[in-house]
DNA sequence: AGCCAGGCTCTCG
DNA sequence: CGAGAGCATGGC
């Protein structure tokens, strides 16, 4: 039978998870594997090859965050909710802090009008390195709107379900469950042959384990890089893309993003068009708060869609 | 209809 | 090396 267990966790304040787990979404209620609906954060995480279900309310306030959150799975142990409470502590970014980093843009009119809307919003990670690269690869080249439908195709086909009151929430797959649906059925939700390869060799490495958070975690922004991009599939924009959503590093400008590149050309710019390394150098004066740059003017650019 | 989208690899000069 | 083609799909 299905067990609960529940804590409350205070993440680093200011915290929003209107706008937190929102923007995970894209304010659209349902992401891939990322639910936010009436107010409720839900994501079926795997713990110890099985489903569990994470739910996370907000009981408290931006200014005095307190989270209400709880870990659902049959013949739950302790062990596992408490690792399931660690990885949501991670996605959610609670130990984020924000105050430097609203210190600094008080001195940068157009950045300080747009977080201004957005206070609160911690930049959310995805659990796993392997999650993250295979997000990322979904999104190569291809428009946002079309990688996040292949994102929740991907959930929707291969994902581990988890029904609670009539409804079914489903994991990302397992890099196993992705090995074992094979090239075909990666095909099967509309990837490129190309990058159904990449996606497999990548469901391989983590399979066995070489992917891994901690033994990555160590190493410095450009050491994980250079330790990404030798992977098949792998960029310099996959990379970066990895070291902010999924490991959470605070001081990355992924300039390649054209996207992203667009956002600051509007902004600052005027909307004229800037090479990737204007971009960089213009990020510079941003240290060491880049990441958190690049989070709020994505989410910015979100809202007014 | 055709072109472009939050890149990457591979192949040629 | 540097430039350029090919990839797959949905939206405009």
């Amino acid at each position: 039978m299905v067990k609960d267990f529940s804590v409350v966790l205070e993440p680093l304040p200011p915290f929003s998870l209107a706008l937190t787990a929102g923007n995970l979404t894209y304010f659209q209620g349902r992401v891939g594997a990322d639910y936010f609906e009436n107010g409720t954060y839900r994501r079926v995480l795997q713990v110890d090859g099985h489903a569990a279900l994470l739910s996370v309310n907000d009981i408290g306030s931006v200014d005095e965050p307190r989270l209400h959150v709880r870990v659902s799975a049959e013949n739950l142990l302790q062990s596992e909710a408490l690792c399931a409470i660690e990885t949501c502590r991670h996605m959610l970014a609670m130990k984020t802090d924000l105050k430097p980093f609203y210190d600094r843009v008080t001195r940068d009119s157009i950045l300080a009008a747009l977080t201004k809307p957005l206070r609160g919003l911690h930049p959310p990670c995805v659990p796993t390195v392997y999650e993250g690269l295979v997000f990322a690869i979904c999104g190569q080249q291809i428009a946002s709107t079309v990688a996040r439908h292949i994102r929740t195709l991907i959930v929707n086909r291969y994902g581990d379900p988890f029904t609670v009151d009539g409804s079914v929430y489903r994991s990302f797959p397992s890099p196993q469950q992705l090995l074992d649906v094979g090239l075909e059925g990666l095909l099967a939700v509309k990837l490129s042959g190309r990058k159904a390869e990449y996606i497999r060799g990548i469901a391989l490495k983590a399979a066995k384990g070489e992917l891994d958070m901690s033994s990555l975690s160590v190493l410095t922004d450009q050491q994980i890089v250079e330790h990404l991009d030798a992977l098949r599939g792998v960029g310099n924009w996959t990379a970066e893309w990895v070291l902010l959503r999924a490991i959470g590093r605070q001081d990355v400008f992924p300039a390649g993003d054209l996207a992203l590149r667009r956002v600051l050309s509007k902004e600052y710019f005027g909307g004229q068009d800037i090479s990737e390394d204007e971009a960089r150098r213009y990020a510079e004066r941003w240290t060491p708060f880049r990441g958190l740059v690049t989070a709020y003017l994505f989410a910015a650019q979100r809202l007014q869609k």
